[in-house]
DNA sequence: ATCTTAATGGATATGTATATCTATTATCGA
DNA sequence: TCGATAATAGATATACATATCCATTAAGAT
């Protein structure tokens, strides 16, 4: 549904977000998240890239949020971590030009809009303050 | 969103539907669906298996609906298809026993759920027999 | 019986996502 | 200036999804 890479990123961002003050190295977001560090590494550039996280080199460095939680969006860190959610914009069998999609296409875009919906309301600050009795990540 | 082999999948039970009377070969619903021949044998196989589709070997041979279409959900193609929709059922991070997710993968989850929801109840007939102004599978 | 048609099953090829490794570059502290 | 830390970049490895190919089996037509 998401991918591993989108996954992974989601935890870092979260992590991130629940200890602001400091930069966190790759290695201390890996190891508190369960991502394998040198994938980290590589979905953390990338967030960079993006804009979501600064990245700081040498002793203390490490990464932080490059804004306010409050104003980065599931859909963001999706998105930053690899190919966006597709809507589907014309015919996949692309047969003809045509007004819209046909009812088959038109149900899978409705539900990916469904979900591209959600994750754009979803900001990760609600997310890290969020409770329903388990602490984001699942730490104890 | 959902993987090129449900795509697919998707595109040949609605062909298949659309044209009930005969049995349809896998050569003919490959060339009227723009599906790779081969790959959509294994796919009709994989549906045969789950009890979708009947297969009918030799001349006058072919795939035919195992079921009324009405009775055919598309997350029943999805999940004949390839692995069905994973809903999350415990922590990704498999850390500790917990009663529920944690807010992040509520939040996935909770996505897949809709996700899930739509497609079981969306039926092949109906997606047949709508009409949004294009015939299904985009043909003219 | 034999020929043709068409699904089946198994082996193989290709591409993309996931993951690892190493050398390099940047930054800090002493 | 030097050593330690940590991100970056590029190359390589692995797994899985996608796709092709071919020999075999089943069924109908003659």
């Amino acid at each position: 549904m998401i991918s591993q890479t989108a996954e992974y990123a989601l935890r870092a961002i979260v992590y991130i977000s629940q200890n602001p003050d400091v930069a966190q190295t790759a290695q201390q977001i890996a190891g508190k998240t369960h991502v394998p560090k040198g994938y980290l590494s590589k979905i953390m550039q990338s967030m960079a890239r993006s804009g979501l996280v600064v990245s700081q080199r040498g002793l203390g460095g490490g990464f932080t949020l490059a804004r306010p939680a409050k104003e980065i969006s599931v859909l963001d860190v999706l998105s930053a971590a690899d190919a966006p959610i597709q809507r589907i914009q014309r015919c996949p069998l692309g047969i003809k030009s045509h007004a819209g999609l046909c009812p088959v296409h038109r149900l899978v875009d409705d539900a990916i809009k469904q979900i591209e919906d959600a994750f754009r309301q979803a900001n990760i600050e609600d997310l890290v303050n969020s409770t329903n009795g388990v602490k984001p990540l699942c730490e104890e």
